[in-house]
DNA sequence: CAACTATTTGGCTATTATACCAAACAGGCA
DNA sequence: TGCCTGTTTGGTATAATAGCCAAATAGTTG
């Protein structure tokens, strides 16, 4: 593998691995809802203020979600829409781990 | 956030995690065209067999990749082409990162 | 069966990720 | 200004990941 390659592939791989953590796939399901601030989010993960905003950062930093401060709130929100559609295949990947399973018990 | 919500999105993030790497991906990426077996894709990656074979079995885990044994080759193919979804909505992130970028230049 | 090829597994180390707490910072308001 | 609320940052301990090498395993072929 080049080294164009290599770095075309780290690229995406870093937004990808942004998704990759339950907190921060809760965060974006959320947030398909609509914007919503840390605090918000804090109280429905209820983890560690500091952790879920460094979820959030994460999230940032790979250009995945937005932020806006209005007065004391930093409300964010998701800057592509796209990224939902990770879900569906993800749940037809479910889905299909589950009857592979199946077909393996039946075999026994 | 309750157990079951938990559950749910634990057994999401294992899936998207499996491909936020850039060896998977690009296996992933490979084996779109079709199947490979362990050395054809170890060459192609540059990488030790065995280096290889781990992010195989990571992607086999997540249900992502199925494999076959014919002869002294293990094939692997794709299982679920939806995960190629997942580039499209990727490759889109990373050109409105470039864009975003682009604005604040402009701004200084 | 022995030698060979292809792949997986185990062991080790270095790096990275995660979570919490405490402290810093920022905006709003008495 | 001083205090309150909301958020981020720094420190740190723990756990998870990635890579390589060496060794084990599996199928092929002489």
């Amino acid at each position: 593998m080049d080294m164009k390659t290599r770095q075309k592939f780290e690229a995406r791989a870093r937004i990808i691995k942004a998704m990759g953590h339950p907190t921060r796939l809760f965060i974006v399901d959320q947030l398909s809802q609509g914007e919503q601030c840390v605090r918000e989010l804090t109280d429905l993960i209820g983890a560690d203020t500091s952790t879920v905003s460094k979820h959030l950062s994460i999230l940032k930093d790979a250009g995945i979600i937005s932020d806006e401060k209005r007065g004391l709130q930093v409300y964010y929100s998701l800057r592509l829409p796209c990224v939902l559609s990770f879900f569906g295949c993800v749940e037809s990947v479910l889905q299909s781990n589950i009857e592979q399973q199946l077909r393996v018990i039946e075999k026994e």
